[in-house]
DNA sequence: TGCGGCTATTG
DNA sequence: CACAATAGCCGCAG
């Protein structure tokens, strides 16, 4: 079948632009479609997937429904763009929080069965799976979906694209009234705007990890050397190098005496040799500490080239930067506490340094910006303080925050980050008293987060992602045994700073998104593709001929995705936007 | 070999 | 060293 008659059979049973579309993906084998509500599905045998999906995204420009952003990569790596998706890991996590999304927990969840014993593939399922789905359906008389269909067994036989697709249509339709109930029953009005815009995240996450960042091999290396010198030629010379480094600092200290550098334990004895006494050896308490003793300088700068070594060295490169110059790793749409992207590979601390190893390719310019002062905006806007929303119409918000407090500019700033994550010393919370008579509105909302997380009760984002209070690593609240009084408060304290900080960070997160998929199609026409998002920051790549309509662009899409994230339009966002060669350069 | 602690980097 | 993250090495337990 090809994809004009797919298209017309589609059309004639109700898909129409934007509708949900489910598509599985067997490599090199064919594809599945299903919708969600309905009974029929297709099993389409193809040797290429991604021009087959293509062609009929070109027609029918649906919003495809995905198991996971797994297949937008599989697409990508085809060339294969997609426009909309409906990603069923990401609204999984939006829904359930935590991390895990695979199809089976999902299934369970939408299906209320457990989710906490799901049936596995291996020997220990032999006496509790009387069977495995009958052969063309993947659901077991249990009500779990097959584990061996959900392994990758779908994808073996033909007449199985189908039927695995029409289970994922199901999961949609679920997951859509899911998100329907969060927001009348929690009262996220914006949750289900959130779920696609994290959907369509997901593909922009699938094309960040396909394409990669554009790096001047050249370039980079040469600022890689000037930590660390030329490139080692042979193992041995590069322990020469290595010892040659250490000895820069070693011979600060006695004659004869041997420190391992790297062992703190080492390095704090070391230090004690020739005076200098320190809590621990960390680089901001030694900073201080710099001309008490030729050592300690010595050991901040063999940290900074070691660092530069061990990490963002020439194993880096070679192991990241692909011979095109593009520099690729791996991204989640949404990860950890609050829902921000994360990257590996170091994508996201890289030391600014590096930066102008990140170079647009020839007849290409970046457009680079990041939005001001996100977290406090976004702060103002979901708890609808009107006096935190009158400051944001200021270019620099801690103006007239300072000027209503009657402190300094930075006493103000301290305050306001104080205030969202926690802070109970200092400066910061002396200024505490302030922000609660001014603004009196914002300081409950973070408040009420922090009293509701200290007692390990689930939070909800105003996009309407839970933020799990459960996790291990937080610790239960008031768990029985041996912790002590001090311990337990220590812990609820922790837990509050951590809910207090989630509703701040993870409705920022929110917002970016929103700009970034907003950048992501408005861009497209004119070639301005996202190459990197680092919370707050955007870096897109375009013809240089187009470099002013892209700046222009990446500021209209903050202001569209601003009105489409909170409809309130009291608060005020902007972007610092500049078209520069590369990473490192500032505003032209 | 896995994991917590320490360290450095980013927003 | 507040909130979040990735990542490398050391030291220790199993």
């Amino acid at each position: 079948m090809d994809a004009a008659d797919l298209a017309v059979q589609l059309r004639a049973a109700g898909v129409g632009r934007g509708d949900v579309v489910a598509l599985t993906v067997a490599p090199d084998l064919g594809i599945g479609l299903a919708i969600p509500g309905r009974a029929e599905a297709w099993s389409i045998e193809t040797d290429d997937p991604a021009a087959l999906v293509q062609a009929l995204e070109d027609q029918l420009s649906p919003r495809w429904g995905l198991w996971s952003s797994a297949t937008a990569v599989a697409l990508a790596r085809d060339g294969t763009r997609l426009a909309r998706s409906w990603d069923v890991a990401a609204v999984h996590r939006l829904l359930f929080g935590g991390w895990r999304a695979e199809p089976a927990r999902v299934w369970a969840r939408l299906h209320g069965l457990s989710a906490t014993d799901l049936p596995t593939t291996g020997p220990a399922d032999l006496f509790s799976a009387p069977d495995d789905g009958d052969g063309d359906r993947p659901v077991r008389s249990d009500g779990h979906l097959s584990p061996t269909w959900a392994a990758g067994e779908w994808a073996d036989d033909l007449d199985r694209f189908g039927p695995w697709a029409h289970a994922l249509a199901d999961v949609v339709g679920l997951q859509q009234v899911a998100v329907e109930q969060v927001a009348a029953d929690a009262d996220r009005p914006t949750a289900m705007r959130t779920a696609i815009a994290e959907s369509t995240a997901e593909l922009l996450c699938a094309e960040l990890a396909v394409d990669g960042l554009p790096m001047d091999r050249a370039a980079m290396e040469a600022l890689v050397s000037a930590y660390v010198g030329p490139r080692p030629r042979s193992p041995q010379e590069a322990a020469e190098l290595r010892d040659a480094r250490d000895a820069e600092v070693l011979r600060h200290v006695p004659e004869g005496v041997v420190f391992d550098l790297r062992s703190p334990s080492q390095v704090k004895s070391m230090l004690r040799m020739v005076g200098v006494e320190v809590p621990d050896t960390r680089a901001w308490r030694l900073e201080g500490l710099r001309d008490v003793h030729p050592l300690v300088d010595a050991l901040l700068t063999w940290r900074k080239a070691e660092r530069v070594q061990t990490t963002f060295g020439y194993g880096w490169l070679d192991e990241n930067l692909g011979a095109d110059g593009r520099f690729r790793g791996e991204w989640s749409g949404s990860d950890g506490a609050a829902g921000r992207m994360t990257a590996s590979a170091g994508l996201h601390n890289m030391p600014a340094d590096l930066r102008g190893g990140v170079v647009a390719e020839p007849g290409h310019v970046f457009v680079r910006a990041d939005l001001g002062q996100i977290e406090p905006r976004v702060l103002a806007a979901v708890s609808g303080d009107g006096a935190l929303a009158a400051a944001t119409q200021a270019d620099d918000l801690y103006a007239p925050v300072a000027t209503e407090l009657g402190v300094d500019r930075a006493t103000a700033k301290v305050a306001v980050l104080g205030a969202m994550y926690g802070q109970t010393t200092g400066e910061g919370a002396r200024a505490l008293v302030g922000l609660r008579r001014s603004y009196p509105v914002a300081m409950r909302y973070l408040d009420a987060a922090d009293e509701t997380a200290q007692v390990g009760t689930d939070l909800r984002t105003y996009g309407g992602r839970l933020v799990r209070m459960g996790s291990a690593a937080l610790g239960e609240p008031g768990q029985p045994g041996s912790m002590g009084d001090r311990e337990a408060r220590s812990r609820a304290a922790a837990r509050g700073r951590y809910g207090r900080n989630a509703m701040v960070q993870g409705a920022a997160a929110e917002l970016f998104k929103v700009w970034a998929v907003t950048v992501r199609a408005r861009g497209r026409a004119i070639g301005a593709t996202v190459v990197l998002c680092l919370h707050d920051e955007l870096l897109v790549h375009v013809p240089a001929e187009h470099g002013e309509a892209a700046a222009a662009l990446v500021d209209d899409a903050l202001q569209e995705a601003a009105a489409r994230w909170a409809p309130d339009r009291s608060v005020r966002f902007l972007a610092d936007t500049s078209i520069i060669p590369t990473w490192a350069d500032a505003k032209p």
